[in-house]
DNA sequence: CCAGACGTTGTT
DNA sequence: GTCTGG
DNA sequence: CCAGACGTTGTT
DNA sequence: GTCTGG
C-alpha cells in the first residue's frame, strides 16, 4: 500500500508537468505522513466551475461527508489513507468520491517496510528508473459539521503489487501515466465505470527499489537523505556481528 | 419498515 | 494490546 | 505508515 | 448518503 511518500518537486515543477491554474506554495517533504496536509491536482470545475485544474492541500485521510462528528476524531487514529481500487466503486465509503472527487498525488517516491519477525521492519524507498515525479490516483471528500466547521479530504487508491514489489510488499499505488490524468481528473463528464481499466498495477521495468535508513521511520526527521540508499538491516546485523568478533 | 454500519493493512 | 500523534 | 504513550490523587 | 441485517 502507500502510507508514507515523498515529495521532492516544487509547486513549480509539478506545475510544469501538469498545468494548473493556481499558485500553491508548499516545502519539499521526504517524509509525508498520514493526516499531513498533502498537495494534491484536481478539476476545480467541482468547486468553482471554473473547469481548470488546481492544486490544494488536503487532509490525508479520507472522511465521507455523511460521517457524523463524533465519528470523525475516533477514526482519526486510523485515518482512511487508501481504498481498495478492486472495491471503490461499490463501498459506500468511496462511491461517491470515486465517481465525482477525483484527483491525483504528485510523488518522488514512496515508502514500504518490509515485514520481518526476526528483525526490525526495513524501510525501502520506490520511485522511478530516472527518479522523476509521478502521479498516484486518488480520491478527495467534502465535510462540513453542524457549527461550519469544513474539511477536505483525501486518499489514494492502491492495487495489488507489481512482480517488481510483490517481494517487499503486496500492495501499490495506483500510478496514471501522463497519457491518463486528463481522463481521470475529468470527473463530471467520465463515466467513472470507464476508468476501471487504469486501476491496475505500474509496469514492473518502470520502478525501483532500494533500502533506507530506518530514520524514515519517524516522521519528524524530514530531510533530503532519507531518499539515500543504505545497506539492509540484515547487513547491518551481520556488520555488526563481524565487528564484535575483533 | 428501522437501526446501524460504512475502511485498509496485516496477521491469525 | 490498543490508541493517539505525527 | 511507525513511534510512543498508556494513570490517579493530592499537593505545590 | 446508501447499503446490510434483522
Amino acid at each position: 500500500m502507500c502510507g508514507r511518500y515523498a515529495l521532492e518537486t516544487p509547486p513549480e515543477g509539478l506545475k510544469r508537468l501538469l498545468p494548473f491554474a493556481n499558485s500553491p506554495n508548499f516545502p519539499a517533504s521526504y517524509n509525508i505522513a498520514p493526516s499531513h496536509p498533502v498537495p494534491i491536482i484536481r478539476d476545480s470545475a467541482v468547486i468553482s466551475g471554473a473547469g481548470q485544474y488546481e492544486c490544494a492541500r488536503l487532509q490525508w485521510g479520507l472522511v465521507p461527508g455523511w460521517m457524523k462528528a463524533e465519528k470523525i476524531t475516533e477514526m482519526s487514529s486510523r485515518p482512511q489513507i487508501n481504498a481498495r481500487s478492486e472495491t471503490v466503486t461499490e463501498k459506500p465509503f468511496f462511491k461517491s468520491a470515486f465517481k465525482s472527487r477525483r484527483c491525483l498525488f504528485p510523488a518522488d517516491a514512496f515508502y514500504e517496510w518490509k515485514r520481518s519477525s526476526k528483525a526490525k521492519n526495513q524501510p525501502y524507498c520506490i520511485r522511478r528508473q530516472d527518479e522523476s515525479p509521478f502521479m498516484m490516483a486518488g480520491i478527495w471528500e467534502f465535510w462540513q459539521g453542524a457549527d461550519g466547521s469544513e474539511i477536505e479530504t483525501c486518499a489514494i487508491l492502491t492495487v495489488a503489487a507489481n512482480e517488481t514489489l510483490t517481494p517487499i510488499h503486496h500492495r501499490m499505488p495506483v500510478i496514471l501515466e501522463a497519457t491518463h490524468w486528463a481522463e481521470w481528473l475529468d470527473t463530471p463528464d467520465v463515466k467513472s465505470e470507464s476508468l476501471l481499466p487504469l486501476l491496475v498495477p505500474a509496469p514492473e521495468k518502470d520502478f525501483k527499489f532500494y533500502p533506507v535508513s530506518d530514520a524514515v521511520n519517524k516522521v519528524a526527521n524530514n530531510a533530503p537523505d532519507l531518499l539515500a540508499a543504505v545497506p539492509e538491516i540484515e547487513n547491518k546485523d551481520q556488520q555488526n556481528a563481524q565487528f564484535d568478533l575483533f
